[in-house]
RNA sequence: GCGAUCAUAGCUCAGUUGGUUAGAGCGCCGGUUUGUGGUACCGGAGGUCGCGGGUUCGAGCCCCGUUGAUCGCCCCA
């Protein structure tokens, strides 16, 4: 480290809406991860790896007339060889390119899951950044509605696992098969262009580009004619109205709770039938903590067979800011401290002897005895273990002193540990072990 | 891309209508005290007040610009 100012050197700043964790929020961002796996294992989904980079085709031509989405918001750069590359900003495209170019047809139906980093270049706000996380689960060619409703109960279980599902809701619509959609589609268009007038300027703009997402504008002028716009209901054919009724009595059967929101929609036109989110009114603008739906038109778009698929994502942030306080009980159960510097060696063979032991120990790199107890008592560890060597017998003497109240005990399994390698004598009254190797 | 708010020590913040050497708590370093050891005390290091201009005798404070953050809009795969 110098001190010297004239030397002084910028620091790099991080690149925009990326994030640094530590400690407690990289604690919760695991937690969801290591729930996820242990979740997708149970409905057997198998672990799926794709590249983070893709040709900017696999989502340009995923992603279809969204001009807004590819154009302004995607990380794409071009290489060294001139080829247009685009980090992923979603798992779904680069999972289907990858059953297609890989010949997973031979597997389906395939259920994968995967999670890692995503990148859109966006403008950061809460729970929104450039580099996010998500958790994905896919069931590639099936057109069951038993995979929407399976995939439905899993994503259920997942934020009941992780303590989150108070207060999160499941709103569930259908977008039909392509024929209602259409129709529906049109039927909005004629809602929507008789009252022009009074339509918001974004909704106007939405008339043109996008009328379904006129449904959920949040402009207060818009919301009385979104509000009177027609249901998508009528417009369903017979085998779309099937579909979705198989698809939610299979949630209850599962005993999965639901509420409809015909409001629900999707951006894009490769969307068939099942479209869901669950929401939560805890995280700001960014309510939406799992949303999927079925894309059976998506593979087809990227030149593969035609195949019917669904799926959904779940934002990890979003998940690790919901969890509660956990008891992530990471804090070493026992804290060295060397009586004095002479012991320090004797500190760290038992430091080591404790930790291969299966017993949580650490012990300060630095300070003198009271120092190191100081330290230990501000809430860095359950239990301090003072360390001392008896020059004249060749003994070492322990002494345990509770730091916290309430820690789990550690006093049998220490004792039962050092008997393993010392003859052991113990002072119940002081809680203190003289310890002496076996010969 | 648009709007609002904000930017002072490693962290959280205070800083009076512009007025001398910019403060606190926590953390860090050193020391005292204690010693079946803890919440005490003393001392120390650490800040070009985000950056660049401007107004003024004088700017952390006012004005403009810029960068970044936060929250929202657009978008949301």
């Amino acid at each position: 480290m110098s001190k010297d100012k004239s030397a002084k050197v910028a620091t790099p700043q991080p690149v925009r809406g990326t994030q640094d964790m530590l400690g407690d929020f990289a604690d919760r961002f695991s937690h969801v991860v290591d729930t996820f796996d242990r979740v997708r294992r149970l409905y057997g989904y198998k672990r799926v790896e794709v590249p983070v980079i893709e040709p900017t085709a696999v989502f340009a031509r995923s992603l279809g007339e969204t001009t807004d989405v590819v154009s302004k918001e995607m990380y794409s750069f071009d290489d060294r060889g001139g080829e247009s590359i685009t980090l992923r900003p979603e798992f779904t495209a680069g999972i289907a390119r990858a059953y297609i170019t890989n010949g997973w047809q031979q597997f389906a139906p395939l259920k994968v899951a995967t999670h890692g980093p995503l990148f859109r270049y966006e403008r950061p706000q809460k729970g929104r950044y450039r580099q996010f996380h998500q958790l994905d689960a896919e069931v590639l060619g099936s057109d069951s509605p038993l995979a929407d409703a399976e995939l439905l109960v899993f994503a259920d279980q997942l934020l009941k696992e992780l303590g989150i599902a108070e207060g999160v809701t499941l709103t569930l619509n259908t977008l039909g098969d392509a024929a209602s959609r259409d129709a529906w589609r049109t039927a909005l268009v004629d809602h929507f262009e008789a009252h022009r007038g009074d339509l918001s300027e974004d909704s106007l703009a939405r008339l043109d580009k996008n009328p379904m997402r006129i449904l959920d504008s949040k402009d207060p002028r818009d919301r009385l004619i979104a509000d009177s716009a027609p249901d998508i209901d009528a417009f369903l054919t017979g085998e779309a109205q099937d579909f979705f009724c198989a698809v939610t009595a299979g949630l209850d059967a599962a005993g999965v709770a639901w509420e409809r929101n015909a409001r629900l929609v999707r951006g894009l036109d490769y969307y068939r039938h099942t479209a869901f989110e669950f929401v939560t009114d805890r995280l700001g603008a960014q309510g939406t903590v799992l949303g999927g739906g079925r894309y059976d038109g998506l593979i087809e778009a990227l030149g593969g067979p035609s195949t019917p698929a669904v799926g959904w994502a779940a934002g990890i942030e979003r998940l690790a800011m919901l969890v509660g306080p956990q008891n992530w009980d990471h804090l070493p159960e026992l804290i060295l401290i060397p009586d004095d510097p002479e012991d320090l060696a004797t500190a760290q063979m038992l430091l080591r002897f404790l930790r291969r032991g299966g017993i949580r120990a650490d012990m300060g790199f630095s300070g003198s005895s009271k120092k190191r107890y100081e330290k230990a008592r501000r809430g860095q560890g359950h239990r301090a273990l003072t360390v001392s060597s008896t020059l004249t017998s060749g003994a070492i003497v322990v002494r345990i002193r509770d730091l916290m109240d309430g820690a789990p005990p550690v006093r049998k399994r220490l004792r039962e540990l050092l008997a393993t390698s010392f003859e052991l004598q113990e002072d119940n009254e002081t809680r203190e072990f003289t310890l002496r190797p076996l010969t």
